[in-house]
This record gives structure tokens, C-alpha cells and sequence, in this order.
DNA sequence: ATTTGCGGTTGACATGGATCAAGCCGATGC
DNA sequence: GCATCGGCTTGATCCATGTCAACCGCAAAT
């Protein structure tokens, strides 16, 4: 909750509240590599930031497409849902990353995205974001990157989900965390999970219970400390060991 | 070898062959939607037609990244592969498809590209495909729409490998590849397959012996008659019931 | 303070797919 | 024509994970 920036005066308050020159996480985010000249365009353009309380959709798949978003702070999920029934966590996003890039290519979101704690972001109307991008060159490279990084993440995952057995998962997926949490300045050894562990197994292509016993069994070998959500990693090199183990 | 544009007088035979404009793939690949001039540019842009023979790299995990390349024919496989050995086909690509979009968040390529049958590919020089796509805006567009569409399309193979079962799974890779040949005028029903059971496991996330009894099962059902690579659908709703099958 | 409910843990058992192994088929080379 | 080899099929068995079920513990509601 004191994720967002402090209050000067009184004055351009909200406006420096929110303008991602002024955002911590302009480095992870959309704005990387801009000069302040052209982050200033890019302010100009994300006039619209909005709060998601947990448990809300940010959208939901068949909606109309016309903006991604940024996260600016909070947790989030995306799943896609099966007409049997069956649906799966496709990703968990965290601040500084993009949602929505689904949605270009046919206009509709193709999933759901929903707040897993309270959080805010900013929606970048697509159509603005192409013009703009077709002005500054580095905003045009950078979100390219980011569409590709978001293309190799997912092979990353298909490997997981195609090659690797639960334990490997586990620790993967824990590891990719702990990154990630350091990238934005929080410790890298202990944090709270966000979501349960049926969301992590559905992610993982695991049940509930598979991941629950590979917490314990974690747990028991000494890789790390669990208590329901929150997590401490002991030995970072004995969970890498851990995914590298098969040939 | 007919890769680079001819000198002089035999020359607008090959230049007609190899031109965008005159490529019957246009509407499914990048020229989608562009105008009589601005496919004249692009043509421009795109001086390197490369033939790869079967079994060949089109390039490799780490080398660096410069250009994507549009399957101009032929059939190709992506893959990554682990430290310790394990590897994964990440996808099937063909005619109109594009090949290399993961190389743009590192400049560096993260799989492997391999042609499963001798191949044609156009290079397309990823910054001249950058600085075009910034004048012309429909190209501009559509590219985002491809790299979008990559990644609604990973996101369908989560879910595959996240909660479907072998039958399903393969299933669903039947009805898949036959809808990408309908889309290219082929038979819906009838075709060979390029690539082995050893790699369609891989893709799927199972072993080469289960596709095959998943194989043989089909045919036992009457949904398809299968001999060796040639696969013909006698009963394509019963394949899609198969997928549905699960609540 | 008590109840309720959800998320998590743990155990016992079932099963789908992996593994191991043998043999088949068609293509290629001698 | 015969041998060889890679890709494929099929059978027998094993094991990781799913399934079902009981229970725990915390937090919200009453």
C-alpha cells in the first residue's frame, strides 16, 4: 500500500502521482530507454490509471480490446477457460509488466485478467501507443522486446510444462519468483505468495495436492521455509540443483 | 541460390518468383492488408531468399539475432534446449509463417529453427522492418497482430500440455495442423505429416510410444486412418468431441 | 466464544503414461 | 536379392501424479 510515490505538496499532486517520470518502475516498464523529452509524450498518452480491488477482473476475455496495461502496483493473474470447464493460470504478473498483448491480434482479449491483491494500472490505449511508437524509436524497439520477451517466457513455460516433473516445476517456478522480486528491490529469499496453491498447480499443470507435498518435501530437505503463503528460500543452489537434476 | 535479385535481363523472371507481391502467401503472412505500393517496399526490403535443405538450421539457439524470416514453403520445427540435455519442440511452422520472433528481446536467438522438409525463407531485416513499419502504418499494425497472435497461440499449448490428456492432446495437434493446411488451400482431411512421432511427442509433452498408441487408438475408433506419416480424418467431430470430452 | 468456511496438509489408493523390450516395415545401400 | 537402419508399433510392467478423503488452522461472521 505504500507503493506509490510520496506527496510533495499539495500541488500537481496526482499528476506526480502517477506520471511514469516519476515512476519507480519506469526501468521495467514501458518507459525504458526513453529520454525525459519523450517519457513526457509517453505521460501525455496514459491518461487513464485505475485501481483494481482484489478478486476483480481487470478484463475478461471476449471483451473488446482497445488498451494493455501496465501494473503499477499489485498482483495479477491471467487464465483462459475451456468451454468444458477446465481453465488454466496462464501467467502471474507483477509490477512493471505488461497485460493485454493478447488481445491485438484479434481485437478481443483472449483471457481473463484478475487482481490477486489490491492494485492499481495504468491503461496505455493501443491505437496511441502505435502512433507514438511510430514517432519514437525507442519506445517502438522497446515494445517489441517486450512482446518477444513475452513469447520466450512462455516457451520457458511450455519446457516446464512439457519436459519437467512436479518437484522441478516447483522449484522453477519459486526461482522465477525470487528473480523477479529482486528485480524490483525486494529480497530475493522471502516473500508472500499471492496465490493459492491451486492457482500455482494450475499454472504448473499440477494439482493442489502435488503441490502442497512438493512444498513439505522442499521443506523437509531444507530448500526453503513455508508457512501457508509465505515463503523463505534457504538454499537457492540446492533448488537449482533440483531442476537441472535429470538428464 | 536464386536468393539475390538478378542483374539484368532474365532478371524480372526471378525477381517475379520471389516477389512479395507475387507470392500467393501474402495474405497469410506479413503483407497482409498492404497496398500495391507499399508491398512494392517491402519487396525492397526483402533481398534475401535462402533455400534450406531438410534437416538444416535456419539458425541456432544463441547466434545472433538480425532478421525474421517468412516461410516462403516448406515446414520447419523450433526448439529449445536445456543444460541437461532435455529438449522441446516449441512449434510446427509453415508456408506464411514467420520464424524468429524470439530473437528480438535479447538479440539473440533462443531456439533452434530446423527445416523438416527442403524450404524457402525470405529474411526480413528485423531494424528495416522496424523503420518501414514506422512509415507504413498497416504494416506496423499487422506485425503486432502476428507477434500478438504468437502468443494467444503459446498460451493454447499451456493449456494443452497444463490440463489435457494424451488423446486430447493429440487431438487437438491433428485438428490444428488441418485447419493451418485448409487455411492454405490443401486438403482439410488428407496429409503427411513432417515430422516424427518423436517429435510430436516432444511438442506435446509425451513420449513417442504413447503418440502412437493415441495413433493406433484413433484408427481402432474409426476417426482416422493413419500409415506411417500419412494421416487421413474420416471423423473430424469425433476428434473434437475427444478434446471436449472432460469436465 | 462459537460456528463456518476456505485454504492447506497429509494419507491411502488408483491410474495414465513412462519405461523397457521385442519385433515390424519400408527405404537405402551393397 | 539381402542386410541394415531408422522410424514405428505393440506388449508388459512400473511409477509419478491424480483422486478421494480426513483433518487442521486461521479468519470472518454471528
Amino acid at each position: 500500500m505504500p507503493n506509490t510515490i510520496p506527496l510533495n505538496q499539495e500541488i500537481s499532486l496526482s499528476v506526480i502521482k502517477t506520471a511514469c517520470s516519476n515512476c519507480n518502475l519506469r526501468e521495467l516498464c514501458l518507459p525504458f530507454g526513453l529520454s525525459l523529452d519523450e517519457l513526457e509524450r509517453l505521460d501525455d498518452m496514459i491518461s487513464t490509471r485505475r485501481r483494481i480491488k482484489r478478486g476483480d477482473h481487470l478484463y475478461r476475455a471476449g471483451e473488446a480490446f482497445d488498451s494493455i496495461y501496465a501494473i503499477r502496483s499489485g498482483f495479477f493473474k491471467t487464465d483462459v477457460l475451456l468451454e468444458d470447464g477446465r481453465d488454466q493460470v496462464t501467467g502471474f504478473q507483477m509490477a512493471g509488466e505488461l497485460l493485454g498483448l493478447d488481445g491485438i491480434c484479434t481485437e478481443h482479449h483472449t483471457c481473463n485478467a484478475i487482481a490477486l491483491e489490491d492494485s492499481e494500472i495504468c491503461a496505455i490505449p493501443f491505437n496511441r501507443l502505435e502512433s507514438l511508437s511510430r514517432e519514437i524509436h525507442n519506445l517502438q524497439h522497446h515494445f517489441h522486446k517486450v512482446m518477444s520477451r513475452e513469447i520466450v517466457r512462455d516457451h520457458g513455460v511450455m519446457m516446464l510444462l512439457g519436459t519437467m516433473r512436479a518437484e522441478e516445476r516447483l522449484a522453477a517456478f519459486l526461482l522465477n519468483l525470487s528473480q523477479r522480486f529482486t528485480a524490483r528491490g525486494f529480497s530475493h529469499a522471502e516473500f508472500y505468495l499471492r496465490m493459492t496453491r491451486e492457482e500455482i498447480g494450475s499454472y504448473l499443470g499440477l494439482k493442489l495436492e502435488t503441490v502442497s507435498r512438493a512444498f513439505s518435501k522442499f521443506q523437509e530437505e531444507g530448500y526453503i521455509a513455508v508457512q501457508q503463503k509465505h515463503i523463505r528460500i534457504l538454499n537457492v543452489n540446492g533448488l537449482k540443483a533440483l531442476m537441472n537434476h535429470r538428464a
